[in-house]
DNA sequence: TAAGCTTTCGCGCAATCC
DNA sequence: GGATTGCGCGAAAGCTTA
């Protein structure tokens, strides 16, 4: 007697049920599943029985555990489809490195607050004693000759474009002009950055120009035109390093024998 | 009819017969098994039915396949054994808490140098702000009377083993015998905490005693000798606090209305 | 603690398949 | 005819209750 049922013995097999159970399992809450109501979507008919044959052999891989009576537990942080599996180990290592880097933004975040806190501390208790001297200076632009600039409003800074001279070196000129007061004039030399600043009057008296200028200025073009520069008196003695706010605070022009074509002065 | 079998349910789970066919299954040369082999190793009985059970779940869940009529393949890439994976995934659990505890290591380690930072800058910045004052002691004892002694070397100092009088609280005493020089005492009241301390001249004053005992007593018992003080100027102006190193650096005595048996004082 | 009910599941008959 | 496999009986195992 043929079976009422049109379905053929594949669509009932084993396999096939241990597929749709697998399903279920997939998308139940925190793969957690009640056999109950497995039994109820999955198997209309007597077919309560597989169920068990189902859940014991994925439990003697490993793949599920019994969680409480009638229920049972996806482990199988494995073989779920292939892909749902690396998205799952994806989102897993994702997370993970997610703590990771909250961890370290609150060590990072600590460390600064120390650090802050430290510099707080250090800043009040030496108030005075934080200012910056020519050598901190000098320091910035490690290498470059430097020259401070102190001028009254309205004073003009002009670097034309030098002109290039086949096989020369390009030379790089600056022009200073006012009309509201005299220009101060501060080289610092990157040699001397232990001893004070070396002060020139305006204009440069010929014997002072010719004995110090290739000791300071030997890293610059060395024909360009002299210093100008008004008379600054030294405030603090020779053995003292002088603090730049105490000669002037002022803007400062870096100079340096670079091949920049345009402009070949920053401040 | 009972089974000849001693061999309980549980013993002959399909779950335990899973775990025996996988393991043929991994040992198996090219994960390929030949289920005949199989049942002829695993089921010395009839379970030959069981192995069909198994393989069809197996290769519902795509751990198997088969490869020829009677042979089936070991697919999962993934799953190793259920042992295997189940150390496998410890493992990665440990190094995951490892690397999280050496963070946190390095964490507290940092943070504790920037502590220890912070406290040799205000110790070297304060340093002379550093002393313990009448005050710091009281607190240190707190809701105890504190006496100072200071006595030249020989000194001997006596707590005899209090008399126990039926009814009566136990009476502590205290005896201080010098013949190097005199003795000073000090006593710091808690009840002043914030008013310079209370120096008395040797042997104290009727009236002061009279007019002060209560006051600064009256935690201890109440019938103690009176105390026997040298009189020692105070340092300081009535508003400022004084340091205690500039009344005397010395040990202290506990005096406390405790009813510990023997030694009724620590120092 | 036993009776009674539910959940599990060993087991193997018998239908199918090849 | 041997290999497979759907199917479901009925007993063991657990739980609840009286």
């Amino acid at each position: 007697m043929p079976d009422q049922d049109p379905k053929s013995r594949a669509e009932k097999s084993l396999a096939e049920l241990t597929k749709r159970f697998l399903r279920l399992l997939q998308e139940s809450e925190g793969g957690i599943l009640d056999l109950k109501k497995a039994v109820k979507i999955l198997a209309v008919n007597k077919q309560r029985r597989r169920i068990y044959d189902i859940t014991n052999v994925l439990e003697g891989v490993g793949l599920i555990s019994k969680v409480s009576k009638r229920c049972v537990m996806w482990i199988g942080s494995l073989a779920t489809t292939d892909v749902q599996q690396t998205l799952t180990r994806r989102m897993t290592d994702l997370r993970s490195e997610l703590r990771d880097l909250e961890q370290k933004e609150t060590f990072l975040d600590l460390q600064k607050f120390w650090i802050e806190q430290s510099i707080r501390n250090t800043a009040e208790d030496c108030s005075n004693l934080i200012y910056v001297n020519h050598e901190d200076v000098c320091n910035c632009f490690s290498g470059r000759t430097v020259l401070a600039v102190r001028a009254p409003t309205g004073t003009k800074l002009e670097v034309p474009i030098p002109k290039v001279v086949h096989r020369c070196p390009t030379k790089y000129q600056i022009y200073l002009k006012s009309i509201n007061g005299p220009i101060d004039v501060l080289l610092l030399s990157k040699r001397s950055v232990s001893a004070p600043p070396l002060v020139l009057p305006v204009p440069p008296p010929q014997d002072i120009l010719r004995n110090n200028r290739v000791d300071v200025l030997d890293d610059m073009e060395s024909d360009l035109p002299p210093c100008q520069a008004s008379v600054y008196p030294n405030p603090t003695s020779r053995f003292e390093r002088p603090a730049m706010k105490d000669i002037w605070s002022s803007c400062f022009i870096k100079a340096e024998p670079t091949r920049t074509p345009a402009s070949g002065c920053e401040y």
